[in-house]
DNA sequence: TTTATTTAAGTGTATATACATATATTAATT
DNA sequence: AATTAATATATGTATATACACTTAAATAAA
């Protein structure tokens, strides 16, 4: 047990700001690196990446539709046009399967396995319990949070 | 000009949450992608990445004093082991030069180069000008931002 | 129907990340 | 002083990211 770095002025040894809107930005940042770090050292254990993970995910949402790529990419956290290669490392792993698509030869889809729907029912356990004894935040709290993070993102360019 | 996908709904194509912790933890990855991914194609510009302009922004913070690479590995927003090789790529560009420490052998001390520090200005305009214009936001809102980050990350593991 | 355009997937490359390990040097211990 | 432990950096490998480009197939246009 020990402490976590709580402060970001602390965590990245600088108290230089711009403003309260320069310091939300790098309070992302790191807040993000800092959920992924946690989230990955749980994953390990499953033998899995935070990416392969979002795939499994993304394939129990629609189980036990197939998927082709571009509908798993378009819902991947972080946009990626690696997601064939992630793919490929789950099919080697045995956690999905792969065939071509009966209605479009371009497209290849994409399906969990049984032993991919284990793998993934049990380290979404691991994960749930992770971030329940990590994160001790009002459930009010949270919706303020996204609510903020929407307004954040939420303008023309 | 384009309208930017702004709920998370959208964005990850999903609306199955667990509650709104879960929903708050996807959409601070999600947002911190969203930022990072605006940010580098400014960057892209002057030639640098996402990371390399975090060093160089570092190495400003203490200029002109000499930093070795572990006081700059404890300041980066995303913690790595790969700050040697980073530091390697902006000498080959000549943005920053590299000595021996003159107090330990073990270490080897980087500062910025004139031409580093004038990348650096050019690239930090484009970069607070894109945010100005990205992101709307009060900045009462930013503050409370930062306290719920804060909140978020701020327990005992 | 033939040609052109668009779309889906995959490939190649440079950089970054996570993690294990190696090497040299310093500091601590005996 | 010699040995051991700790520290700072660097290196190696697998995976991921960003982006440019290629290929094949589907769709639209001529």
């Amino acid at each position: 047990m020990y402490i976590c770095i709580v402060k970001l002025e602390q965590a990245i040894q600088s108290n230089k700001f711009k403003n309260e809107m320069h310091k939300a930005s790098l309070n992302i940042l790191y807040t993000a690196w800092w959920l992924k770090t946690q989230m990955s050292k749980v994953l390990k254990e499953f033998g899995l990446t935070h990416e392969q993970y979002n795939v499994l995910r993304i394939l129990k949402g629609k189980y036990p539709e197939q998927l082709c790529v571009k509908d798993i990419s378009c819902r991947m956290i972080e946009k990626s046009s690696n997601v064939p290669r992630i793919i490929d490392r789950l099919v080697i792993k045995k956690l999905v399967k792969r065939a071509d698509s009966p209605t479009d030869k371009r497209e290849t889809v994409t399906t969990l396995t049984q032993a991919g729907l284990a793998v993934l029912a049990a380290s979404t356990e691991s994960v749930n319990q992770l971030m329940d004894e990590m994160v001790k935040m009002e459930n009010k709290e949270a919706e303020q949070l996204n609510v903020l993070l929407e307004r954040l993102r939420g303008t023309e360019v």
